[in-house]
DNA sequence: GTTACAATATGACAGGCAGTCATAGTTGGA
DNA sequence: TCCAACTATGACTGCCTGTCATATTGTAAC
């Protein structure tokens, strides 16, 4: 867990620790992250360092909360923009989620992350999916009142049909990230495979 | 990558040290997984362990192939009951992954392992569903000579719907086993899903 | 300005780990 | 018997993490 002091860390210094974590994760794999490294390139004293945070977990957690900072407008207005179509909500966010990848930095960061399941499934589904509260219940909403002219057998299939396009998704994203597959290509599977879902793999 | 010196061993050490190899990953977290404490409790030396293997990863490899080998004959007898029927493969393969957690030791290996991303979507995606060549052609006959009543759209389809129900299948095998959801009502959840993909989001 | 207390900073240190390497031992075939 | 290839060994280097006693800074009250 993130500690209190590093919240109360002035704005200059937290950023200058933020940088270089960002650095060391995109620059070392997960499992060589090294504190040593990170500490020296922000200037700060070892012991410092554990003031603010308990272990390297939490600097996941840190890179999580600058991505998710960075991407939730993006992710909100393509929900408002919608029309309460799910699919739709589905196919922008792929689109965010690949869009980081044109910063070069970010995007090894992202692969690094998304290589290490305890980063990608455990803080990706906290922080993308659940930190943001608002985010379930706006694509809850704007599939209840949907005006795209379809309706879910029930509440609880729209929340599986989520659940599966979350799947779906995050295997695509995984794909593209870490195996390194066509752009292009990756995205009209992607896409294919929204359309499976939504009319039904058995004809 | 797994040396030939390891295969060379006499079968009873090698399998001392798969035992201690389990028992390590069924004990710590990847990654606090510790040389040090497998070669001693396999009895071997520092500098045999690097004889045979290349690294850590190298042992992950060993897990995944043990488990490959117990479940792989589950799984073709699952393939060549199914008459074709995907969906019925998938909830097998289901069954069949759940089945390891009877035995607390394989259980906590395979939570373990779940929880890295490098183990299981890298490898696990190498080993049980690619190492097996078989696996994959198998499925395609099947779905190709179908006598269950329904056709794909095209073989491409085919292909998309059989990576959709594994994204769908691993991430209900990683709640289970790391997220820690009631058996029952995963697996309830899990048919559902396979469902709704099968008949379609859209009414 | 002074005091006192809480919050923050520091870096030396202990304990642990991975991977290497020079050396030694073993085996099987010519 | 001899040799070459294969296998075994554990000391060693360099790196790492998390802790802790101590020092410094901030702040609030007087």
């Amino acid at each position: 867990m993130i500690k209190k002091t590093f919240y109360n860390l002035p704005e200059e210094k937290r950023q200058r620790i933020i940088n270089a974590v960002v650095d060391e994760f995109a620059n070392a794999e997960t499992d060589k992250v090294s504190i040593n490294r990170i500490i020296q390139a922000a200037n700060i004293s070892r012991g410092s360092f554990y003031q603010y945070f308990d272990d390297k977990l939490d600097l996941v957690e840190v890179l999580m909360k600058s991505f998710v900072d960075l991407g939730i407008g993006d992710v909100q207005m393509a929900i408002a923009n919608s029309s309460g179509d799910i699919f739709y909500t589905f196919e922008r966010l792929y689109d965010i989620i690949i869009d980081f990848s044109r910063d070069e930095r970010y995007r090894r960061v992202l692969k690094n992350l998304i290589y290490n399941m305890r980063a990608s499934n455990t803080l990706v589904s906290d922080y993308f999916f659940k930190r943001y509260k608002g985010f379930d219940n706006l694509l809850y909403m704007t599939c209840e009142f949907s005006r795209s002219g379809f309706k879910f057998r029930s509440d609880e299939d729209m929340k599986l049909l989520q659940q599966i396009l979350t799947s779906v998704l995050k295997s695509e994203i995984f794909n593209y990230y870490v195996c390194g597959t066509d752009p292009a290509e990756t995205k009209s599977r992607y896409l294919r495979k929204l359309f499976i879902i939504k009319q039904g793999a058995v004809e």
